[in-house]
DNA sequence: ATTAGTTGTCTATACAAATAGACAAATAGG
DNA sequence: CCTATTTGTCTATTTGTATAGACAACTAAT
């Protein structure tokens, strides 16, 4: 009678499924008693129970005996705008939020195929890598990976972690202001790697935005690959706004 | 010694690795042996070989006996753009690929707060719910849940089933054109509902836009929230296009 | 105080997942 | 032809998942 054997348990679904249920507000404040909740999706009270204790120690429901499992209050999805105009202290700081950002590795690389066209540099030309961890409420949130030419940009990454900021560091690198050519965006289930660096489920799911800035000339300046964790944020795009 | 119980087997775990590696790059054509792969993931031979089984099916490996196992090659990403203008039958003609968009249900529902806020209707109004699939070279690709107000347009859905086509159905209706006011984009797993209609894995991730379009004088016509399998899309934002 | 309804804990059992080892069958290279 | 390498198949064992039932502990209302 298994629906499909696709790996992953059935308290796991059901963890899910009720996950989803508190997100549209199907569920509201109270969960259904266990038995009831069971009996909704087709398998035994412990199976609900395992799916239940998982979302209490994720913080998502407090089980109360004799009395029933409630729904605690959640932080809303930071809205993050996506446009020309990206800036990430700046886009934070509107919705009252004061981020922090973690510089979190930085390597010297040689550019492959894909980058090279991106950033408009040579096969093979020497990039400097910036990784970064964004962090709201030393909660993480999203975790990026910068390029930058090693050639046109020596110092980017000691000017990095002086200022803490892009902005600031492509300031004293000489670029005044710059702009977002173009955002890809998918999805993906987190990366192994990024499990304990954004302290999350291991099968989170992300957001990646794959972006290029351009300076006043049109010039690439950066290619940025940020990974956000999808149940933490909400991407905007506004055509008029800015 | 178990990482993390998160009612995610072992082989589905090795499964996704795989598959990640796969669209990174770092696997390309042939798989290392299973002996190497299961001493990399730390399981054993027989865990990977049910990874492989599944990703087998799922057509994206090809194993053959005494050779080894072999990467099948896979049709790119569908690129969608968003930005002011968004037609899907252009957007996907530009990429040569002939879609097809079928009708899979029509509702009159009353507006709830959100909605009514959206489209700019009071509490309650009546509105038409049109659910869409669509579909490119047989394949399902995104499903959609396009909201107008039932006053305004009382026709739209037997004039969407005629043209098969919104921007067409919003002609007949007398708005000439349409631009795209916002653009929110999150991911989540597929729901349930959701599965046999997309024809895709039960745990699979879908990128979710939900989006307001408005008509030349500002006011807004649909709210439409589209849910596209993050493994056969991708989402781009370009500032300057158009 | 009693009762109905709820979560928490315990034991037991059937079934699937993961490990382990051995060997067959096909391929490729000397 | 022979050998090393690789995928395919089989048996067996251990561990984890899910089901089943019973009962305790707690709450809220009668």
């Amino acid at each position: 009678m298994h629906a499909l054997d696709d790996g992953i348990s059935r308290w796991r679904r059901v963890a899910d499924a009720i996950r989803a249920d508190i997100a549209s507000g199907v569920i509201a404040q109270q969960l259904p008693p266990e038995v009831e909740l069971a009996e909704r999706h087709g398998v035994n009270r412990h199976t609900v129970r395992r799916a239940i204790a998982a979302l209490s120690t994720e913080g998502l429901l407090r089980a109360e005996r004799g009395r029933g499992t409630f729904v605690n209050a959640q932080p809303p999805r930071v809205i993050y705008p996506i446009g020309e105009r990206v800036r990430f202290r700046e886009n934070m700081m509107k919705q009252s939020i004061e981020p922090s950002g973690r510089l979190i590795g930085a390597e010297r690389v040689a550019a492959d195929a894909r980058q090279a066209a991106l950033l408009d540099v040579s096969f093979g030309a020497p990039l400097h890598r910036l990784e970064r961890l964004a962090v709201v409420d030393s909660m993480p949130m999203s975790r990026s990976t910068s390029l930058f030419s090693a050639e046109r940009f020596p110092d980017i990454i000691s000017a990095y972690a002086e200022t803490g900021s892009i902005t600031q560091a492509l300031q004293k690198s000489g670029v005044s202001d710059y702009r977002r050519r173009e955002t890809r965006i998918t999805a993906e289930r987190v990366s192994p790697n990024d499990v304990e660096l954004l302290q999350c489920a291991s099968d989170a799911i992300v957001l990646i935005s794959n972006a290029v800035d351009i300076d006043m000339e049109g010039k690439p300046v950066q290619s940025v690959r940020t990974r956000f964790l999808a149940d933490r944020f909400e991407l905007s795009f506004k055509p008029d706004t800015d």
